[in-house]
DNA sequence: CAGTTTTTGGCACTCACTGTCATGATGGCA
DNA sequence: TGCCATCATGACAGTGAGTGCCAAAAACTG
C-alpha cells in the first residue's frame, strides 16, 4: 500500500542529458503515457458509474485493454490510476508561475490554471467527473490529497525563487502551503460552478478564488 | 481501502440527547477510547522499529492484546491507527478557537496548541516519533493530509462564525484551508525543532510558524 | 439475578498487490 | 536487412489487508 509514485520514463529521462542526445526513444514513453492517461480515463468512468469499491482492478485493467499486472506496474493502486488526470492542473500552474517574470501579479500566472490546463476537451470534462466524486468517495480524495502535498514542494522553490527568500525557510513553505490550498478550493469551485451553470461560469469561479487568495498572500 | 473513519461511540453519544439523561455509560465508552489510543501507542512503536510495510496488522492486534477482527473494527486500515495520535492537535486547536472570544487575536487560541494539546507525556512524545515518521512513510502521510482535511470544515465554521461570513461562502473556506496548512507546516516545525534541540525550541518554532502565518491571514 | 444489547473473536473469503520468470516488442547498430 | 540488447508485458502463484457472518462473552437494564 505504499504510494511511492514513479513517473513514466523518470530513469530514462535522467538519463538523456542533454535535449535527448542518446536518451531513450520518445515513441514508447509516449506509448507509455497514452497508456496512462488511458487507464485514468477508463478508471474515471468506472469509478464513476459503479464507485470506486464496486470496481476491481481487473476491471480497469480489461476496459484499458491490457493484462491486471501490466495495470499494477502502472500505478500502486487503482485509486492511483486517476492522478495523471488530477495532476494536469497544477503542474501547468507550476510551469507557467515559474515562466512568470517577476514582477508581474501572481494572479496572472494562475487564472487560467486549472481549467484552460486541460487543453483536450475529454481531459477536461473527466477531470470534471472526477473531481465530482471526491465528495463521496474518500480514496479518490486522498489522491486529490496526496497530489497537491506533492505540488507543495514545486510551489515553494517557485516562491522562493522569485521572492528571493530561502527556499528551506519557514516564509515561502507557508505561502507555498497556502498558495496550494487555495488552488485546491479554486478547482473544486470551478468543477462545482462548471457542473451547475456552464464552463464560462467555472472558469469564472476558479478566477474569483484565486484573485481573492492571492491578494492577501504577497508572493 | 476505504477509509469511512468512524469515531468510536458516535451513534451511542447521538442517542444520548442530553448531558447524559440515559445515554451509553461512559464506562465502555472511556474503554474504548483508551483501547483506541493503546492500539495508536503500539501502531506507531512498531511502525518506528520496523517501517509501516514490515508491520502487519496482526502484529499491531497483539501487540495491543486485541485480536485482529477486534482491530479492524477500530481501524479500516493499518495506518489509520495513528489517527488518535494525529488529530488530537487539531481538535483542541479547533476548541479553544471556538472557545476564543470574537474580538481576540487569532493566535492567542493557536499559539499552545499542537505541543500543549497533548497534556500527557506520553502521547505527545508518540506524536513525535510519528510527525518524524511522516517523511519516509507515504501511507502515514496520507493518514496526516486527512486528518487535517477532516479539519477543514470545522475551521472553516469557527471561522465564519467569528468573521461573521457565510460559512458556505468562499472567503472563509480560502481561510480555512490557508490556516489549516500553517497549523500542519507548524507542526512539522514543532516535530523537527523538538528533536533536534528541545521541548522549548519546539515550541517556539511552533509559534513562530503560526504567528508568521495568522498575522498575513485577518480571521 | 434474568433478559437484552453490545462487543469481541473465530473462520472463511475476497481482492489488492507483489516477486518471479518467460515471452514478445522495440530500438540500436552493423 | 538482420542480430543483439533492452525493456515492456503477461502468466502464475503467493501474501496479507480487510470484510461478512455467526457464536460466545461481556456490559448494561430492569
Amino acid at each position: 500500500m505504499d504510494i511511492t509514485v514513479e513517473q513514466p520514463g523518470t530513469r530514462d529521462a535522467e538519463r538523456a542529458d542533454g535535449p535527448r542526445p542518446s536518451g531513450r526513444p520518445p515513441l514508447t514513453e509516449r506509448r507509455k503515457a497514452e497508456t496512462r492517461l488511458a487507464i485514468a480515463h477508463e478508471a474515471v468512468r468506472l469509478f464513476a458509474e459503479h464507485g470506486v469499491a464496486a470496481t476491481s482492478g481487473e476491471e480497469i485493467a480489461r476496459a484499458a485493454g491490457i493484462s491486471p499486472r501490466t495495470l499494477w506496474r502502472y500505478f500502486p493502486s487503482k485509486e492511483e490510476c486517476v492522478r495523471p488526470l488530477l495532476s494536469v492542473g497544477l503542474e501547468t500552474a507550476a510551469r507557467r508561475l515559474r515562466e512568470l517574470p517577476a514582477g508581474r501579479p501572481l494572479w496572472e500566472g494562475l487564472q487560467a490554471g486549472v481549467p484552460s490546463a486541460a487543453e483536450r476537451a475529454d481531459v477536461s470534462s473527466a477531470l470534471l467527473r472526477l473531481i465530482r466524486l471526491l465528495p463521496d468517495e474518500p480514496g479518490l480524495r486522498a489522491v486529490w490529497l496526496r497530489v497537491h502535498h506533492d505540488a507543495e514542494r514545486v510551489f515553494t522553490e517557485v516562491i522562493a525563487a522569485r521572492t528571493g527568500a530561502d527556499p528551506d525557510g519557514l516564509v515561502p513553505r507557508l505561502k507555498a502551503v497556502m498558495l496550494n490550498g487555495a488552488l485546491r478550493v479554486a478547482a473544486e469551485e470551478w468543477a462545482r460552478r462548471s457542473a451547475e451553470a456552464d464552463q464560462a461560469a467555472g472558469d469564472e469561479a476558479f478566477r474569483r478564488a484565486v484573485l481573492q487568495a492571492t491578494e492577501s498572500l504577497d508572493i
